[in-house]
DNA sequence: CTTGTTAGCATTTTT
DNA sequence: TGCTAACAAG
């Protein structure tokens, strides 16, 4: 390794270097937070420690795998042997090893939080819950929101709810558990709730994993919530170390249960334990910084700092009233450009960040007119949309016969005539004679009240699911994927609705099955519980791909921990960033102000605030105020220019200026994007004419593949061809 | 049981 | 506005 003294300030090196006792890592945003983390682990490494003794704790699988791929460059393929990843898949793992203990089955399935509503719907029904105001969803969340605060079904029932709406909450609550546990499932939060209970009631467990884990690293550790505080103090027993690295200023993550307060009491937990702290900003221009501090001062409660840099004064901010969402999707189109060109800016430097997911359908709209590529984090992700979500639900019964929500999925999925009234019929055969909803399809013949017709149905289709059942362990897992949705005809059936609906289902079928051709390749004998057991877990952020060049657009709360030379931060009105003005506690109020903290510090060097006088919400217009944010803003650091939103006579005058510019001032990019198509003829400064045979590869990775006229054929870097387009 | 229609709901934020 | 869940008709 390197001399650390060469790469880290004073701080960091401290920070670094200081490993007797446990310790805490209170970092500012762009302080090289990341960077010091990542030594401190090579540092532990080189010092002797062993790598498989090490427990380093991140909050998304993108953040786990680039740590990972940074300590591999440090300290070589030892970096394999850490215990690295999310909480939730370190303890899935856990608990995958451990589960007999707890009376789970080893493969057990993980609920997302959609499956989670679909199994509170299924005990609406099972309870006949009929309730105003009571809606699966809502008491998903509430159930959700118990589990992080470690209140379980009794508890709850007993000590808290007190109306008839609680009381029922309560006994859904339980009959949830229930049967989540029947089905061998468990949902997100009962990833960090199982191994606390496991750890409490299980002395010999928790010191193998005591004893295992020699140094516990976690990142972003103002976002842990009750239940993963308590299993990194129970697993550490005093004796592991424990490296804590957060900033409360950027604590976003209150309403799934995170507590700061975790930060405040790390000292009192952890007694010998040395705080250090990071003060230096290394990504902003002071006046970005100024402005954020001008804006996260406003709040009560902090850890006292001094974020500074010695980077430049740099540009004012620009806070930019906009008409509507349109206009403002137009005046940051607008900006893009200008930006781009005189800085000299790939698109992949700008990002547009917004409050909420619906924010971007405007956005986007407004992107494309003037065809400047973009990429979407997060909104409806990959994973989640249903068509993948069915295949996937398949892998799950193969892999979990008593998963009944997965087998309830694909039971009519495709159409094969077995209707509500059937499945209904059975589900209640199967609570009667106390078996599984898989195991009453062999006993179909039994439930004389489902019609001879769809018995015959239900028996071809429990004949498929044994046959894969069967080929599970004889073929790989890409072989049985494929086989299965060939048998099922999914994607014929798709194409030939021919829709542009079904034809992108067809196509995410098909990335589906290729996303697991790859996975296969990469683990060649990855069994259904190994990839179920990853997808399960992915979060949007985690597919962000920097190779391609467009803009990023996504929600603050997924741009936590990125940084981009541009940063536009959207909608700044009341009710939306700050969201919820109404019922709104100071507590949230002060996590809203911490999100757009979040938000301007993820700039290095200009950050454009944009508010729109009217909105579309709801389908109706909606009159919007400025946030207060933006008056709060240090008035020195900012300069305020308005869009198209000026007087009313503008209106003519702004429709004419739409129209020239969509025409018009995108040609670059346009140009840009048209060079790249195969068979476009180009000129080349050395090689003359030529016309592009093939393309390879993304952003400045991109290669082409060109057949002059007077040189052959040559592959070149788009980058550095400088090609002129005929 | 399937298909088509409509009413009502939803927009926080995510592992 | 755009989607889904619930309902009615075929």
């Amino acid at each position: 390794m390197k001399k650390l003294q060469s790469l880290l300030n004073q701080e960091q090196l401290e920070a670094v270097e200081y490993n007797s006792n446990s310790n805490m890592i209170v970092a500012g945003a762009g302080s090289g937070k990341t960077m010091a983390l990542n030594y401190k682990i090579a540092y532990i490494i080189d010092q002797g420690l062993s790598p498989e003794n090490i427990l380093a704790l991140t909050f998304t699988n993108k953040a786990a795998n680039e740590m990972k791929s940074r300590i591999y460059e440090l300290v070589g393929k030892k970096a394999d042997q850490i215990w690295m990843g999310t909480f939730h898949s370190i303890f899935a793992r856990i608990l995958r090893i451990e589960s007999e203990k707890l009376n789970y089955k080893s493969n057990f399935s993980i609920y997302d939080r959609e499956d989670s509503v679909a199994l509170v719907s299924t005990v609406f029904q099972a309870l006949n819950v009929n309730m105003e105001n009571l809606t699966p969803n809502k008491v998903q969340r509430r159930i959700s929101f118990l589990k992080n605060q470690m209140i379980l079904p009794d508890e709850y029932a007993k000590h808290v709810a007190e109306t008839p709406e609680e009381k029922k909450v309560a006994e859904i609550y339980k009959e949830y558990n229930l049967r989540l546990y029947q089905n061998n499932a468990m949902d997100f939060d009962d990833l960090l709730l199982k191994p606390l209970d496991l750890f409490n009631s299980n002395q010999r467990v928790l010191q193998k994993y005591g004893r295992q884990f020699k140094y516990i690293l976690v990142d972003e550790f103002q976002d842990t919530n009750k239940a993963q505080y308590e299993l990194v103090k129970l697993l550490s027993g005093g004796r592991t170390k424990v490296c804590a690295v957060g900033d409360d200023a950027q604590s976003i993550y209150g309403w799934r249960g995170a507590e700061i307060k975790n930060m405040l009491d790390f000292e009192k937990d952890f007694p010998k334990s040395k705080v250090f702290r990071l003060e230096q900003n290394y990504r902003s221009t002071k006046t970005i910084l100024k402005a954020a501090d001008s804006v996260i001062k406003n709040n009560a409660g902090q850890i006292p700092k001094t974020l500074w840099t010695e980077n430049v004064d740099g540009e004012k901010l620009n806070v930019i009233r906009c008409a509507d969402e349109k206009d403002e999707a137009y005046q940051i189109a607008k900006a893009i450009k200008k930006e781009v060109t005189s800085k000299k800016l790939s698109l992949n430097d700008v990002a547009i960040l917004y409050r909420i997911h619906s924010q971007s359908r405007a956005l986007e709209e407004g992107l494309r007119r003037v065809k400047i590529p973009y990429k979407i984090i997060g909104g409806v992700e990959f994973y989640r949309r249903k068509e993948v979500k069915d295949v996937i639900a398949y892998l799950r019964v193969l892999s979990n016969q008593d998963d009944e929500e997965s087998l309830l999925r694909i039971m009519n999925y495709p159409q094969r005539g077995i209707g509500n009234t059937s499945i209904t019929k059975m589900t209640a055969f199967s609570q009667k004679l106390d078996i599984t909803l898989f195991n009453t399809m062999a006993r179909v013949f039994e439930v004389i009240e489902v019609k001879e017709r769809i018995q015959k149905n239900v028996k071809q289709f429990k004949q498929l699911l044994d046959k894969y059942i069967d080929l599970k362990d004889k073929l790989s897992l890409p072989e049985l994927s494929s086989a299965l949705v060939d048998e099922l005809g999914i994607l014929k059936m798709y194409k030939s609705e021919n829709t542009s609906d079904s034809m992108t289902k067809y196509e995410n079928i098909q990335e589906l099955l290729a996303g697991i051709q790859m996975f296969g390749k990469e683990n060649p004998d990855a069994t259904i519980e190994d990839f179920l057991a990853e997808v399960s877990l992915v979060a949007g952020i985690d597919s962000l791909d920097e190779k391609e060049n467009s803009v990023t657009m996504m929600t603050i709360h997924n741009s936590k921990g990125l940084e981009f030379p541009v940063v536009f931060v959207t909608g700044c009105e009341e009710d939306i960033f700050p969201l919820n003005r109404k019922f709104d506690s100071e507590a949230n109020m002060e996590e809203e102000r911490r999100l757009f903290y979040v938000a301007v510090t993820r700039a290095e060097q200009k950050v454009y605030i944009t508010y729109a006088r009217s909105r579309y919400r709801f389908g109706e217009v909606a009159y919007q105020s400025k946030s207060r944010f933006i008056e709060e803003l240090d008035p020195d650091s900012i300069s305020e220019l308005s869009g198209g939103g000026g007087r009313k006579s503008s209106r003519r005058r702004k429709a004419a200026d739409y129209d020239e510019f969509y025409q018009e001032s995108f040609d670059d990019f346009d140009q840009e994007r048209r060079s790249l198509r195969v068979g476009s003829k180009v000129t080349h400064d050395i090689f003359g004419t030529g016309k592009i045979l093939a393309i390879t590869g993304n952003g400045d990775m991109q290669k082409v593949s060109i057949a002059f006229e007077e040189h052959g054929t040559k592959h070149l870097l788009a980058k550095f061809a400088n090609l002129k387009l005929i």
